[in-house]
DNA sequence: GACCAGGCACATC
DNA sequence: GATGTGCATGGT
C-alpha cells in the first residue's frame, strides 16, 4: 500500500469507526478562534471550563474581550492553564481583529486564503496549527490541520519519520486527499478521536480502528 | 505522584 | 539551524 493509499485507508477506517464528528465544538466562528488559542497544548475539557467562564461573564464577543483588562481575562481563562500567556495571545489576536477588521468576522471572511494565513501567523502567539485551525474551522478553508496526534498516529504507522515538520505532514495529507472542506474537517477530528482513545504515548492498540494497518510501538 | 493534554516564543549553543 | 525550556491547570 502506498503512503497515499494508507492515508486514505486511515480516513475511511476512522470514519467507519467513529462516524461524522461535526467539528469544531463551538457555536460560531469567534468561539472557534478563542478555543484555538485556549487549547494550545491543553486538554479540551479544561478549555470548556474557560469558555464557560467567558460566557457567564458575558464577554464572548470580539469587542467585549478586546476591552477587558488582560488581568481579568487571565483570571477567567485560568482553568485552561498557561493563563497569563494565553491572555496575552488572545489580546494580540483581538487587537488584530478589532483594529483591522472592525466590521467583524464577515470582513475577515473576504480575505483570500494566503492573506488570511499570513496575517494570522503574524500575530504573536499564533503558530501554524492555531492558524490552520482558525482557517478551517472558523473560516471554512479546505486546509488540513496537523497536530500532535497527527504526528503520533502517522509516526506509529510509519508514514513519517520522527523529524517530519508541520508542513511535510500537511503536504502528505493534502497530496493524498484532494482539498475538500468536509473531509479535512472530519479527518482532523477523527485523528483526535483515535488519539484520545488509542494512539497515546502508552498506546492501547487493541481494538483500535487502525489495528489492521502496519504499525509499530516504540520501546519505552 | 507521575503522566498527559487539540503549541508557541524565546534563549542558547 | 537545531535543540532546550518556560508557560499551568485539571483529569487519569
Amino acid at each position: 500500500m502506498s503512503s497515499s493509499e494508507t492515508i486514505r485507508n486511515i480516513y475511511l477506517s476512522l470514519h467507519a469507526a467513529y462516524g461524522n464528528r461535526d467539528w469544531w465544538p463551538a457555536v460560531d466562528g469567534f468561539e472557534v478562534i478563542v478555543g484555538a488559542i485556549l487549547t494550545q497544548n491543553t486538554n479540551w475539557k479544561n478549555v470548556e471550563k474557560a469558555i464557560k467562564n467567558l460566557k457567564t461573564a458575558d464577554v464572548m464577543t470580539p469587542i467585549k474581550l478586546h476591552e477587558l483588562p488582560r488581568e481579568q481575562l487571565a483570571e477567567l481563562i485560568r482553568p485552561a492553564g498557561y493563563y497569563n500567556i494565553k491572555a496575552a495571545r488572545l489580546k494580540n489576536l483581538l487587537d488584530w481583529m478589532v483594529e483591522n477588521y472592525s466590521a467583524g468576522m464577515e470582513s475577515i471572511s473576504a480575505l483570500p486564503d494566503w492573506q488570511l494565513r499570513e496575517e494570522l501567523l503574524a500575530v504573536k502567539g499564533v503558530g501554524p496549527e492555531t492558524a490552520d485551525s482558525i482557517m478551517l474551522y472558523a473560516f471554512n478553508r479546505p486546509i488540513f490541520v496537523v497536530d500532535a496526534y497527527t504526528a503520533r498516529v502517522f509516526g506509529r504507522h510509519m508514514l513519517i519519520d520522527e523529524y517530519a515538520d508541520y508542513h511535510q505532514i500537511q503536504e502528505l495529507v493534502q497530496s493524498s486527499i484532494e482539498p475538500d472542506l468536509k473531509i479535512y474537517n472530519e479527518f482532523h477530528a477523527l485523528i483526535v478521536e483515535v488519539g484520545k482513545n488509542h494512539c497515546k504515548p502508552r498506546p492501547k492498540c487493541q481494538g483500535c480502528p487502525l489495528e489492521h494497518l502496519p504499525h509499530q510501538v516504540e520501546e519505552v
